[in-house]
DNA sequence: ATGCTGACGCTGG
DNA sequence: CCCAGCGCCAGCA
């Protein structure tokens, strides 16, 4: 189990209407420093069943998404109830 | 193996 | 409020 599936599968475990920061997912996957890989794994996102939506930054902010329009993850999570 | 890049985190100006 | 610098980790050329 490499530290991109465990990151997969964190996300993937994440709650309905419940947010993560990449802090918090990198700590779970087993590494508390690796919030830079987390992003780039979830960039890379080939897996559609991962809500990487749900996963925001430290301070609350929504972060990046795909192409920079983390307008669709704002929506998301108003959507289900995060915000 | 080496170097660069990036959906991050924190501090400082 | 915005930008820069440093640290940190994984992926890719």
């Amino acid at each position: 189990m490499s530290f991109t599936e465990r990151v997969l599968k964190v996300v993937s475990n994440i709650p309905k209407g419940e947010t993560l920061s990449y802090m918090e997912v990198a700590k779970r996957a087993g590494s508390p420093r690796a919030s830079r890989a987390v992003g780039s794994i979830m960039k890379s996102n080939k897996n559609n069943t991962v809500p990487c939506h749900r996963v925001i930054k430290t301070d609350g902010t929504l972060g990046q998404y795909n192409r920079g329009g983390h307008k669709s993850k704002e929506l998301l999570l108003k959507k289900e109830g995060a915000i």
